[in-house]
DNA sequence: AGCACGCCGACT
DNA sequence: GTCGGCGTGCTC
């Protein structure tokens, strides 16, 4: 039998098959292969009779980690994301499979000589070595440790000394390392809200994609529990995927308790190994509820019942870089492949996500209220124009100045909001707010150091530079954006005694950092945590009574045409951080652009006044999801290189668009970001009507395939989360 | 990704 | 005369 076989190389030159003799194996499986003179894992893919090469060399099977369904879902993203065989295949199989060892593990495991008391042992040890006696007595304390935690811990020397002693006795553990046993399933019955209650029903007795809208603290959770309880008790498996934001210890924690060792767990912080253990549990059927990041969608599950993507509208669910994919579209295939429900939840729905709601295609349900008596806060939106214009010149506003003061007496904390995203800088009016935009575009223009112009990043229109404003003739026309570090320094000008802590990507760059920081603010060791978007998510501090969201239109300012709508779920979220059970929250709002939409909207947590507002300026601006976008990304080592690569691509789309009917737009620029790591960068950017889209995408690929830049790259985006 | 084959500059 | 630079091309 002639095997065709995907080796384990990520190159566009190996990305085909290679025919090797080999059994009758599943498609599927996973065999070991010598390619040229290296021994290399692959994974067949296609089997057929006879080959058109002579000396085949042979395929020895290993075992079949991936299922049909899941080579399907593959070839589906292959075409639809333009994506090669092996990075796709990747996202199958846990990294321990790809190496040539066991993947079955065990691991050294140290613990003390039990014939000898802790101080007969020390005094082996002897006072010399203080390392290795804060090991031992560590290890005694433990009851026992692996080695590699032990050298974590205390260093290779001091516990390779203590081995050394005879003092420890080691043996092969082959075993998970984090223990499930001790976790005892906590019996709770919930009771549901009716609103819950109908939202299960629907879910169970319906089909198809779901749409589960709902306010923060309205119980969304309650009903993928139960949701998911029942696919079970119907002999169903399930997958629940949720931001990498929130796979905190805490919302692990909380489902470890409600399902004990059925589910099984993917997220960021485990080894190899661990990742590979949880991937087993679920192939095998030990585990049948799969949790984690975007990754999770490609969990080795059968016979799943419903699959549940919680904060739906999470920007981490677009998979940036390769390989690109985009988590709905696959998990809405997925489920179509294996007749699972899809369930979407969020408060602030995607717009697109919303729109297909609307129109039928996805079930709505809405849970009204929140579940506790306690209202959301309220907002107060603050004009900083006026402020600016009554001579206050600070970022602080009069209000905000108050409540501070008067939270920090009653020994209460705050959480300031900077609403900054990314180092695109937007131009503003101080007196009166004006913004300059792109007259085709409706989207914020950025300022172009270099250049001294304006530029719009989705249409390339390019304007002269402005010093005067063109609404009011002030001159206080500026970049408007401030920092963290600023917050900070005014905050301690104004409050000497005032405890502060920064979170943003500078304070949490060193691993740990952002959930030491949180940590620190819950354990009340500062009064007010100042932050990005950061700050934004999840994490419930009960002491909180304030929010201030300083320059709350700032994101509204960044080139994206999805400003807006990101605005307008970072305000309702962040508001949502003010205020728990006992204590009423207060939340400020300080904008140049009082009567902004979005904050009409937001200050009563308005998100179908909202939807509805938004979704006509998508129409009249012609924005997905009335349009696609798609942006061919070209980088190359060498400018002319890309310059001519950049135009080859060009003029093939030309080409295209000829032969296939007018695009929304196409040009062609430089990229935003003109230069990264050492590589120029330009882009072919487009905006196709849905129609279109679908007739040309693979024409698209093809097009930018077909071109190879010298030290570079080329790739196609759809919807890109930026334009940077 | 590796590794071999292959055609042009400064070295024992 | 040769060693070696890394540019192109191939791996079933």
């Amino acid at each position: 039998m002639i095997l065709e076989v995907i080796v384990d190389i990520s190159t566009d030159n190996v990305d085909r098959c290679f025919d090797y003799l080999g059994e009758d194996v599943p498609l599927g499986s996973r065999v070991a292969v010598e390619f040229g003179k290296k021994q290399l894992i692959g994974f067949v893919i296609g089997k057929k009779e006879t080959s058109e090469f002579s000396r085949l060399k042979w395929a020895r099977y290993i075992d079949t980690p991936i299922s049909s369904e899941q080579l399907e879902l593959l070839n589906f993203m292959r075409t639809a994301y333009d994506l090669r065989y092996i990075d796709a295949l990747r996202l199958f199989v846990p990294a321990k499979l790809r190496e040539e060892k066991d993947p079955e593990y065990s691991r050294k495991y140290l613990s003390v000589d039990g014939a000898r008391t802790l101080e007969e042992l020390c005094a082996t040890v002897g006072s010399r070595a203080p390392k290795q006696l804060e090991a031992l007595k560590y290890i005694a304390a433990n009851g026992g440790q692996f080695l590699s935690v032990l050298i974590a811990k205390f260093g290779a020397s001091a516990i390779n000394g203590l081995r050394g002693k005879g003092v420890v006795e080691e043996s092969l553990v082959h075993e998970r390392s984090t223990p499930l046993g001790t976790l005892s399933r906590e019996k709770k019955t919930v009771t549901l809200t009716p609103a819950q209650a109908d939202a299960v029903r629907s879910i169970e007795e319906g089909e198809g994609t779901f749409l589960l809208h709902g306010v923060t603290g309205s119980g969304k959770t309650e009903v993928y529990e139960t949701v998911i309880e029942e696919e079970l008790k119907r002999g169903k498996t399930a997958i629940m995927l949720v931001p990498e934001i929130s796979l905190t210890p805490q919302v692990l924690g909380l489902f470890r308790a409600r399902f004990g060792d059925s589910v099984a767990i993917l997220h960021s912080g485990l080894n190899a190994s661990e990742r590979y253990d949880e991937w087993k549990r679920l192939r095998t059927g030990e585990a049948r509820i799969a949790i984690g990041a975007r990754s999770a969608i490609f969990a080795p599950l059968e016979n799943i019942g419903v699959i549940i993507i919680d904060e739906e509208h999470d920007a981490s669910y677009q998979s940036e870089n390769n390989p690109r994919y985009d988590t709905k579209t696959v998990a809405a295939y997925r489920a179509h492949l294996s007749g699972a429900k899809l369930v979407l939840g969020s408060a602030t729905p995607d717009i697109e996500t919303y729109m297909r709601a609307t129109e039928g295609k996805y079930h709505l349900l809405t849970l009204p209220e929140r579940i506790s008596k306690y209202a959301l806060p309220e907002m107060e939106i603050v004009d900083m124009t006026a402020e600016f214009r009554s001579g206050n010149r600070g970022m602080f506003s009069v209000t905000l100045k108050e409540a501070l003061k008067e939270t920090l007496e009653r020994g209460e904390q705050a959480m300031l909001f900077l609403n900054r995203r990314g180092f695109a800088s937007f131009i503003r009016c101080k007196e009166c707010g004006y913004i300059a935009k792109c007259e085709d575009c409706d989207i914020s223009l950025t300022y172009h150091m270099s250049e001294h112009e304006l530029k719009c990043h989705y249409c390339g229109r390019r304007y002269h530079e402005i010093t005067k404003c063109p609404n009011c003739g002030s001159d206080q026309i500026k970049q408007g954006r401030i920092g963290t570090e600023k917050v900070v320094e005014e905050l301690k000008a104004l409050f000497t005694k005032v405890r502060v802590l920064r979170m943003d990507r500078d304070t949490t760059q060193h691993k740990d950092g952002y959930f030491k920081i949180l940590g620190s603010f819950a354990a009340h060791e500062a009064d007010v945590l100042v932050g990005t978007q950061m700050i934004a998510k999840g994490h419930d501090f009960g002491n909180v009574t304030l929010v201030g969201i300083l320059e709350a239109d700032a994101a509204l300012y960044f080139s994206d045409y999805r400003a807006s709508e990101r605005t307008f779920q970072l305000i309702t979220q962040v508001a949502g951080r003010a205020g728990r059970a006992d204590k009423k929250g207060r939340v400020i709002l300080q904008t140049y652009a009082p009567r902004h939409y979005v904050f009409r909207y937001g200050k009563t947590y308005d998100y179908v006044g909202f939807f509805k507002k938004e979704i006509n300026t998508r129409l009249v601006t012609k924005f997905p999801p009335y349009t696609k976008i798609v942006r061919i990304l070209i980088s190359s080592g060498d400018e002319q290189d890309a310059v001519d690569c950049t135009r080859t691509v060009y003029k093939s789309i030309q080409a295209l668009e000829r032969e296939r009917g007018k695009f929304v737009y196409l040009g062609a620029q430089r990229s935003p970001v003109t230069r990264m790591n050492g590589m120029v960068r330009y882009q072919v950017l487009m905006r196709l009507a849905p129609e279109q889209f679908g007739l040309c995408i693979s024409d698209i690929y093809a097009a930018a395939d077909a071109v190879k830049p010298k030290s570079g790259s080329i790739f196609v985006e759809i919807n890109p989360q930026s334009l940077m």
